[in-house]
DNA sequence: GTCTATACTTGGATAGAC
DNA sequence: GTCTATCCAAGTATAGAC
């Protein structure tokens, strides 16, 4: 029944979200370069032509696959943060989601994406237009989180805020090309620790 | 004179060495994917056929610029750092190195190659052998630089270079989306700023 | 809206002349 | 060792049947 609501424009719409998730899927096991129309349609399985009828280019494709899911896990990631109060149990969270996002391989499209820009420029705003709400979002998470800690005049959230895209963005880079965890995993350890230093610092 | 001494193997050497300098060229400006045997070829001004003849596979080609750029970016890095002592120091002469990294694209090299590596999976222990003097280096750096500092005992060296590599990685991927320093600037600031309170802190 | 078939372009790689 | 010419595979994109 769900599935035939709305008949009229329902059967494109669907559609339009398979070719948008073989999509996602394609990005994230085979990366930039293999994402070619035919590998996609391949994934998805439905012919490459309906990758153009539907979205004109390929790039134009994986602009929408990028959107989907960086306006998915920023909802989750606003979902999650929002009941952390210390900058312990942000860490703590921003690991777990940080894990989730490495399994999923949420920040590899990212990453392709990225690198893509060179060479097709005109990625490049579209793409940094899709960023942007992930550092206004950390800016706004570091800045309720160190409000009153002894940070928060050292350290401007701006600041901060960059350099935790920017690690997240390398580490995952770092943690697909050894193909293990226990960087990451130790780096969060030691992250946690210091956070609990600092509070006890501060009390 | 100097060009034809040792004319024996040299022809072939100074031809091998035209070609990795093309290849470096054309990944800073058209990225992996841009970096076709063809346009490799065309920016070095010789024929695509001389890169099969000497390197085998375009792959084997881009590895080869890899060694290269990373072999005299890590010389210039421990050169620079020799003369380094303090951690403030240090900092300063990072966000020189960087700035000059930035500027001539060196880490862009290694972003767009480890991007590659979802499409060809053979690359990666390439890559990642490649990468691990960088971290090795860092966390010699940091070991020596942080000893008898306060941040010694909480701060595992091995998690700071992992970190910072990492932070490496991303802040050029983001300065390069956004096309412009500011972020990375300011960033560097704040650190200066937090190595020069560490500092007074301790003694 | 979705499929098949096809035009056209670019890329990797090799053969063979020089 | 280096060049030209060429083969073949894969990619983007469109036309036209259904």
């Amino acid at each position: 029944m769900a599935r035939t609501a709305r008949r009229g424009r329902r059967g494109s719409q669907d559609t339009r979200q398979r070719i948008v998730d073989a999509a996602l899927d394609t990005l994230k096991h085979e990366g930039f370069t293999g994402a070619s129309a035919r590998t996609i349609a391949d994934h998805g399985g439905f012919t490459q032509a309906l990758i153009f009828y539907h979205f004109g280019t390929v790039n134009h494709l994986l602009l929408a696959a990028l959107d989907e899911t960086s306006a998915r896990r920023l909802a989750a990631y606003q979902t999650a943060v929002e009941q952390t109060k210390t900058l312990p149990e942000l860490l703590q969270t921003a690991a777990r989601l940080y894990r989730e996002d490495l399994a999923a391989g949420h920040i590899t499209v990212l990453n392709e994406l990225i690198g893509a820009c060179l060479a097709y420029p005109e990625l490049r705003p579209e793409i940094a237009a899709r960023v942007q709400p992930w550092v206004g979002f950390a800016e706004d998470v570091i800045q309720r989180t160190l409000a009153d800690g002894p940070l928060a005049e050292p350290i401007p959230s701006r600041d901060a805020a960059f350099a935790t895209v920017a690690l997240y963005l390398g580490m995952q880079m770092l943690t697909h090309l050894n193909g293990d965890n226990t960087a990451t995993d130790s780096l969060f350890a030691t992250g946690e620790r210091v956070a609990a230093l600092l509070t006890t610092l501060q009390s």
